[in-house]
DNA sequence: AGTAATCGTTACTACTTTTTACATTCTTTA
DNA sequence: TAAAGAATGTAAAAAGTAGTAACGATTACT
């Protein structure tokens, strides 16, 4: 169970329905019943009105649910109404093609900064945000007061990266390192994105 | 439980194992116990001790563990010594950095060839591997039967290169897309990596 | 040879997740 | 406007999972 009461299974359920919805609404559609959704997503209908049952009461008895509505509430659930700010550290392969690829606005948060070693790389701009100097991530995140951060560097940095931007009060964290972050900071929220380590898991079930 | 008897937290703790006894070993070390190892890995030793029990017998009692066997055995388990053959589809900025960024070799997987829909690309070689036509992919796989497949492609086309895949024999995605693969084929493997949803849980999170 | 260390393994406990079931409430239609 | 039908919200049960503790057995070390 997470700090907030509600399971890590709901919680990670949450974007899938977001998303659903979001094709729902694409398709013209503005009411639909728990079972219908199902369907859909391959869930059972109870399943999916217990999960939303944990935030509050959106559906009506012999209606179903008004698809725009609760995809509002979502957004809302997932604090996607209110962008937080972010900062990229390590803007090689990786980070330039995470920051390019990423819709960063349409997922709550707000990019507002990119940071690298590499002398060569400041000064460029991706997505209209520049690429600044490593060195200056301290004046910055004093200055913009970043919430989240993504990690883009390799793990031999990372530590030392890491406690820098937990005492200038980053809170979030979006893992690519291998890095275990913030093992013992409770109010540090971390998600992890280990490329490899799914890679070995696909090949363990491809060879079992 | 999985197909295979083990239960996935367990395989999601493999590559885990298996990096840590790769640090091990560059710090020189040759041995060492369950107790010290959950010391390091932030686990119990007991649980460690049963993880690896799901496979064999591979410490000794009253010394513990040899280090390079232990991860050995773990390559082995997680099929990294008989690596299989992989595409990777959609060299957009995503799908490019990946290639430049994983070293598939030592993750199980031998990447032998690359497709995109976009004529500009084709030819182009990203470690010594050429971008082909995406109108050649059922050719190229009738030819080298590759196992896996990345897929680094928006929503819209993933179905249908999806099921073309299957339907030449692929039984393992590393799935970027949104799409969700394969919901009723039981006997293809699928590990999905969603920036966005991950976006989101971590928002949930900040939010909550 | 005896002591200490450490594994392999079983059994237990706790937790989490999902499903079932139904009373309640709302919509719809005649 | 009343009755029938539809679909929710929610509590309680069931199923499934994961983690821990405990201990006999085995090996290393002095």
């Amino acid at each position: 169970m997470n700090p907030s009461g509600i399971s890590n299974s709901v919680i990670k359920r949450l974007p899938r329905y977001y998303r659903f919805l979001g094709e729902l609404k694409k398709e013209g559609l503005t009411r639909i019943s728990s079972r219908e959704l199902s369907a859909r997503m391959q869930l059972t209908a109870s399943q999916i009105r217990q999960d939303l049952n944990c935030f509050g009461e959106f559906g009506q008895q012999g209606y179903g649910y008004n698809i725009e509505l609760l995809q509002g509430e979502i957004a809302k659930i997932l604090g996607l109404d209110k962008p937080q700010n972010a900062i990229l550290i390590g803007v090689g392969n990786l980070g330039k093609a995470i920051a390019h690829y990423i819709n960063f606005e349409s997922k709550g948060f707000h990019l507002i900064g990119m940071f690298d070693a590499k002398e060569s790389l400041v000064g460029q701009m991706v997505r209209n945000v520049p690429i600044r100097h490593i060195s200056t991530l301290d004046e910055f995140c004093r200055e913009n007061m970043p919430h989240a951060a993504i990690l883009c560097i390799p793990k031999e940095v990372s530590k030392e990266i890491c406690e820098q931007l937990i005492k200038l009060g980053v809170k979030g964290f979006l893992n690519f390192s291998h890095y275990d972050i913030a093992l013992d900071h409770p109010d540090v929220e971390v998600e992890n994105i280990h490329f490899g380590d799914s890679l070995m898991t696909l090949s363990y079930k491809l060879s079992n």
